[in-house]
DNA sequence: TAACTGTTATACATATAATATAACAGATAA
DNA sequence: TTATCTGTTATATTATATGTATAACAGTTA
């Protein structure tokens, strides 16, 4: 697989999995239908535990990333990711507004903090260009 | 104070109180030089604990936002906060990433991603303006 | 039958979050 | 000089989150 975890983070294990495996979506190297490895492959190739995988799983499942059929396994959700609604904007601008306050403290100006936005955007958009 | 809590949240305490003083900064409510409560009479006031407060007073000193004098108390660092540099910059990106890459998967366009983050300045920018 | 799937249960170790007391050294005000 | 307030430190306890380790179950597939 593509996952690349970092052990010496603050952040668990089964958060970087989840932000990499939805990464993968916005990539588009995961595309609608594409299977995922059972949780026992995907632990032992990153060398986790089986459960730290299936908390990964169960969270992309709950927020629609992903479909797990008892019997075919993990896919990438086939009708896609559901659509942002005002609800997820809002929940957006609550989670952004930490990190613009402080970027003001420290005298970033608006331009200089949408430039690293979009910055992300067009590399995410150039990595699914590739495919 | 102007410090809202809420206890139902997933966030914690601590870092909510971190994130309280740090927009009241980014709003010029507190202003360097500005006095902030002792450790006791915070806790007292907001109804949690002095060690949560003393917590947050001292990530916020090890960040440059505040200073604390062993007589003076603590109040808001007079020479203000440290510019930003690079190396924030690429760590404000790194926090960013994760809620580009679901806004892409859920067809947030680029514009209308900035633009929530344009909201938050204005936000930020009015508050100021009001003082 | 054997090997695989997701799922569930139990147990354990560790770290973080939050609270509860208590005490110390230094400054300040009555 | 007391008394009170300051930040700081120490210790203890509770609860929750994280991650691992086994084990088992029900269903599917080769």
């Amino acid at each position: 697989m593509f996952i690349r975890l970092d052990f010496e983070s603050d952040e668990p294990i089964y958060t970087q999995l989840i932000h990499q495996i939805i990464e993968g979506i916005a990539k588009k190297n995961l595309s609608p239908g594409d299977p995922l490895p059972s949780v026992r492959a995907m632990a032992a190739d990153i060398g986790i535990n089986l459960h730290t995988v299936n908390k990964a799983y169960q969270h992309l499942k709950q927020e629609g990333f992903i479909l797990i059929h008892r019997q075919k396994g993990v896919v990438i959700h086939p009708d896609g990711v559901a659509k942002a609604d005002a609800a997820y904007m809002k929940q957006v601008q609550k989670k952004l507004r930490p990190f613009v306050a402080e970027s003001i403290c420290r005298q970033v100006s608006e331009e200089e903090f949408l430039k690293q936005c979009q910055e992300l955007f067009n590399e995410f958009k150039e990595e699914g260009e590739k495919k």
